[in-house]
RNA sequence: GCGCUUGUGGUGAAAGGGAUAUCACAGGAGCCUUCUAAGCUCUUAUUCCAGGUUCGAAUCCUGGCAGGCGUACCA
């Protein structure tokens, strides 16, 4: 429509260019569909904002068979489209296989998302980053990218070593078969006994009268987690295979949450690999006069022109740092995938810094693909109780949490859902969807850049803009769709329509604009508002007309095709943000 | 100190420079003999402050104020 009405406007006036012409939605306090601001016209119409709005209503009304009239209000013209025509985009909609999803582009993007620590189970910090992760994948995948999820998997450093340590010092050969723990629950049990342990000899320390920070450094299993790293480092036989078993515990117990979560990854890295292709490249770098090196050995990548302080890429005694490792993944990744036109690091906003960092550097090292990573970075989850501490024992654990998000799903379908009919595997299939649902959709329908409150105790909502109310939306449609077998007959775009049923249309119509937009900003909050604002229309539809007590056939069959349509999108929409739908709840 | 970032009804959020700022929750008033009331309708209440740019600012710029994050030979 906005190629049209422009096309039109230059029969008009002959200078006017694409950006003078904003065609935006009417407010619902104002007649009409669609709104053309004409102040940027004024200059070329010479006129005043209201006779140049009268003047463009009059010419269009004449022009345009689906302009059916016009109002002026303060130099915005508020056009009137014809019911018919908004039916004849319906009819296209119905028409287009896959509407919303976009053309191959046969681009790749590589998503990264969760990358966890191999220390210590996820907690909820972690399901806002994967699930926000995981949404953005989906949405470049409907963009027509290809995507390849992945995470780098933080599997050794000192504080691996700390809870092997500990695991060795204390665990009596524990296993997670002799407790019955989750393997990523045991191990962290125990990276919480050594710092526990550590404290404590902090404390002798320095009532021995050492300072404290003194105390810190010389700590007796703090050295000892040291020289494990070390021993680790050479490969030591018993330090990696008591290595390799400990991490064996915590993958199973990963993905028994990646499992629940209703989440996968395409592809794997692990610091253990890439950070020797790190060395490798900064050594290189390092050569090529790109870096420097100082008097004790330490490899430093100058930032000096970024005005950001020098970054240390490798230590005096050669041992490699953080960010040595995430510039192997990074080159590592690019030769694994060529097709990679960009990279999305889904990291939490308190390393902003770092991937500055590491994108400069990247740059500095000559790597073209520099200008294609970007940082999507979100703000933290609180909790009421402060920020969330693992070696504190402050955090709020994944699995806990989805087990409670889920029993309160059961909770209350059991009260008011329509379960008779299930049996008790679909009956726990549905709590899962919609506890799930309810928890992703409390996550991602925040623009990710702010922080947010996470109060556990009153869990997640169930009314309003949520999942389940979302889902519910989706089980009427269902409903309805499963007793019209039959009734529905070819679609006939000359029958009369309600304004609720001409309001979805109009929505319906925004979706590959949306899907757009979401891809170019990694949105998932556009999503989630897009696919909210939708069940709402529906819902106002749904009870200001009668489906089955319709007698005039074209009007039942269109409130049939739009709820379709509605199902269809919700579903489609939905499964961009990961979550299910229901047919009954 | 410096850098990044956020400030919108009581609470949580939305608004690609456009009209009288939009939703939800909570509060108040209604709607089930009718396709799922986890729903719908109505109602009360909001842009941190001061300047500036613009025909037009929640949005852009400058300066404050307040919160968050960062500024490691930690990850």
């Amino acid at each position: 429509m906005q190629e049209i009405i422009g096309n039109k406007l230059k029969e008009l006036y002959p200078d006017v260019s694409e950006n003078l012409i904003q065609l935006q939605k009417t407010k619902s306090d104002f007649e009409g569909d669609v709104t053309l601001v004409v102040f940027p016209l004024v200059r070329i119409s010479k006129k005043s904002a209201e006779e140049t709005a009268t003047a463009i209503g009059e010419f269009l009304t004449n022009e345009l068979s689906f302009v059916e009239g016009f109002n002026v209000v303060k130099g915005f013209l508020n056009l009137e489209i014809s019911t018919s025509y908004w039916l004849s985009q319906f009819h296209k909609i119905l028409n287009t296989p896959n509407y919303g999803v976009r053309e191959k582009s046969n681009k790749t993007y590589i998503v990264e998302y969760s990358s966890p620590n191999t220390n210590k189970p996820l907690h909820l910090g972690h399901l806002r980053n994967i699930f926000l992760g995981f949404s953005v994948a989906n949405i470049l995948e409907a963009n027509g990218h290809d995507v390849v999820k992945t995470q780098i998997i933080n599997d050794r450093g000192i504080h691996i070593c700390k809870s092997m340590l500990a695991w060795q010092l204390f665990g009596e050969g524990e296993t997670p078969e002799s407790t019955g723990l989750k393997g990523d629950k045991l191990v962290g049990k125990y990276y919480v006994a050594f710092d526990k342990k550590y404290k404590e000899e902090i404390k002798e320390l320095v009532t021995q009268g050492m300072e404290k920070e003194q105390a810190e450094k010389h700590a007796p299993i703090l050295i000892q987690a040291q020289e494990m790293l070390k021993k680790w480092e050479e490969g030591d036989k018993e330090v990696v295979q008591l290595w390799e078993m400990m991490n064996s515990w915590v993958y199973a117990g990963f993905d028994v949450t990646y499992n629940t979560m209703g989440v996968d990854f395409d592809s794997l890295y692990y610091e253990s690999d890439t950070y020797i292709l790190g060395k490798d490249i900064v050594e290189s770098g390092l050569s090529k006069g790109l870096l420097y090196q100082k008097e004790d050995g330490s490899v430093w990548c100058d930032l000096s022109e970024e005005k950001m302080d020098d970054k240390l890429l490798l230590r005096g005694d050669g041992t490699s740092v953080y960010m040595t490792q995430d510039v192997g993944t990074a080159v590592k990744r690019f030769n694994d995938f060529p097709a990679t036109v960009g990279m999305i690091y889904t990291v939490g906003n308190e390393q902003e810094h770092h991937f500055k960092v590491l994108f400069t550097i990247l740059k500095k090292l000559g790597y073209p693909f520099a200008e294609e990573c970007f940082h999507l970075s979100y703000g933290m989850v609180n909790l009421p109780t402060g920020k969330m501490k693992s070696r504190e024992g402050t955090v709020v654990d994944a699995d806990d949490l989805m087990a409670e998000v889920i029993n309160d799903a059961k909770e209350i379908t059991e009260e008011r859902g329509q379960i008779e009919n299930l049996n008790d595997q679909q009956r726990s299939q549905l709590f899962q969807q919609i506890g799930l649902g309810g928890l992703k959709y409390y996550l991602l329908k925040v623009d990710p850049k702010k922080s947010m409150m996470f109060n556990p105790e009153e869990s997640i909502d169930l009314n309003g803009n949520t999942g389940p109310f979302i889902q519910y939306t989706y089980a009427r449609t269902q409903s309805i769709i499963h007793k019209e077998r039959g009734v529905l007959a070819k679609f006939n775009p000359d029958t009369e329509a309600e304004k609720s049923e001409i309001d979805i249309v109009k929505h319906l119509l925004e979706l590959p604009e949306m899907i757009k937009e979401a891809g170019k900003t990694y949105s998932p909050a556009l999503v989630a508002n897009y696919t909210y604002e939708l069940v709402k229309l529906y819902n106002s539809f749904y009870q200001s007309v009668s489906i089955f007590k319709e007698e005039n056939k074209d009007k039942q069959n269109l409130r049939l095709l739009l709820t379709e349509k509605v199902a269809e999108t919700v579903h489609f929409t939905m499964s961009l943000l990961g979550i299910e739908v229901p047919s009954k709840m």
